[in-house]
DNA sequence: CAAATAGTGTCTGTGAGACACTATCCG
DNA sequence: CGGATAGTGTCTCACAGACACTATTTG
């Protein structure tokens, strides 16, 4: 392979590198409150930070220290940055196995006042039961979820702001158009607990309205009728279960009713 | 601000760093055939490939050299990946104002046998009749147009043929789920010139069949006729033209028609 | 029984899809 | 006039949305 010789003749040095390459991860997760039993339950979205502490894991002053961020760190050369993610999700959560979604890389000159620092944002939706033992870790101070509406409000760290606003915008694209949705609920799920995910990022009448979306829910090709199976989780009256199966969506914007 | 004396303390080369942060671009067009006059064009959707060369610009043998490859190029310090893709195009098209969009990261340890090298792969939209004077350059010994069918058969470099798997499908994603099909057609355009650039991505039969697309198109919100104008151009009986105006395109995969 | 959620019967309007037709222009 | 593409009239079927109702269970 004639590659050889061009090897031995390529300095890896002749360009300007960066300084640094990173994985954040925004961890999202429903909050799923039942305040009654038989009651369906009231869910809200939330995105977990991590404020960062005020000294460093060798006791040096923390870059942007106390500011609230998103979990991340350096990616290692023998891993890629989705990799990275899948780790540092494994070492915040302790679970892996979880759904994680590469959206965006954030590479602007100045970002970072460290240097010229590339980081890739990824979501993870993590169900509330596996962030029970969420813990601080040497480079954080605490750890809490947010809702998308208290988020915004923080005092952010580097671009965080901007990163967390597009990580809100594609899960709630994802969850209305694609099954993600399937990642927030159990296996087998009643018509009134799927609408609950999709209530928390939409207000389309057409899913907020009971009878519409529990019609609607048959018809789905991707969605299948549990036989025979039936919960009280949510109410009195015994509710059918579904399951999402692996039949493919998508379509166009110029064939349906948008 | 407590970051300047975090700054002093922080060691930039803490951390093993890339050897090199570049941006590729799959350059897609649409040759539009019109056989006769009168008659709607034969679209078909095409990648601009390189050949890279066997020496690089400084005279020394060239890595991949005589494969087929995406144009692209390093990233500096001073731009984004996108930025750097946005320059590329306008070096490699001489056009700016294209429709350029981000749809992945590729940074597989080994993906590039000159060391760790992240790549940022974006597609572009450029109108047939901007590539017309495309010219190979110092690196390229040729620059050709491929159909999404040949150019899997080519010998392609590095990982670029994930890539340009990834590209196809993100074009063809976004050319039915948004309305970036406007970036191949006039700003007027008539019925048939839409539905033979979707066409180009999709056996939809609603799409592939002249009444029904003829119809839909007066009823998509997004789309709006140009009132009084007509043309020739496809068809001895005038036709109507048509337009994009900026109503937003988004709904739910549980409430439509899918 | 009241209360609460799950689920159905039925009507109306709209649009998708199919068939057959008309309209306009060229040569 | 024949031929080609653009465009319409109309019927049928399916489904969204609204209203009103029934079903199942707990306390």
């Amino acid at each position: 392979m004639s590659n050889e010789k061009a090897l031995q003749q390529y300095d890896v040095k002749k360009y300007r590198t960066p300084d640094g390459y990173t994985s954040d991860i925004a961890v999202f997760t429903i909050t799923s409150e039942q305040k009654e039993v038989f009651k369906p339950a009231e869910m809200e979205l939330k995105l977990m930070l991590i404020q960062r502490s005020a000294l460093d894991s060798e006791g040096r002053p923390n870059i942007e220290a106390s500011k609230w961020a998103l979990p991340g760190g350096f990616v290692e050369e023998t891993e890629s940055a989705f990799e990275s993610a899948q780790r540092e999700l494994m070492e915040e959560t302790g679970v892996t196995g979880i759904h994680l979604k590469h959206f965006g890389v954030y590479d602007k000159p100045g970002r970072d006042p460290r240097g010229w620092i590339i980081t890739n944002a990824h979501y993870a939706i993590v169900p509330e039961t596996k962030l029970v033992h969420r813990q601080a870790n040497d480079d954080a101070d605490k750890v809490e979820l947010f809702t998308v509406e208290e988020v915004l409000n923080l005092d952010l760290a580097f671009d965080h702001r901007e990163i967390i606003k597009d990580a809100i915008k594609a899960i709630t694209n994802d969850l209305l158009q694609t099954t993600v949705a399937r990642n927030f609920l159990p296996d087998h799920f009643t018509y009134s607990e799927l609408q609950a995910v999709l209530m928390t990022v939409t207000d389309d009448p057409a899913i907020h309205l009971k009878q519409s979306f529990q019609r609607k829910i048959k018809m789905l090709p991707f969605i299948e009728e549990v036989p025979g199976e039936t919960t009280n989780r949510t109410s009195k009256k015994p509710a059918k279960l579904y399951r999402f199966n692996d039949v493919e969506v998508g379509s166009s914007i110029y064939t349906r009713a948008y």
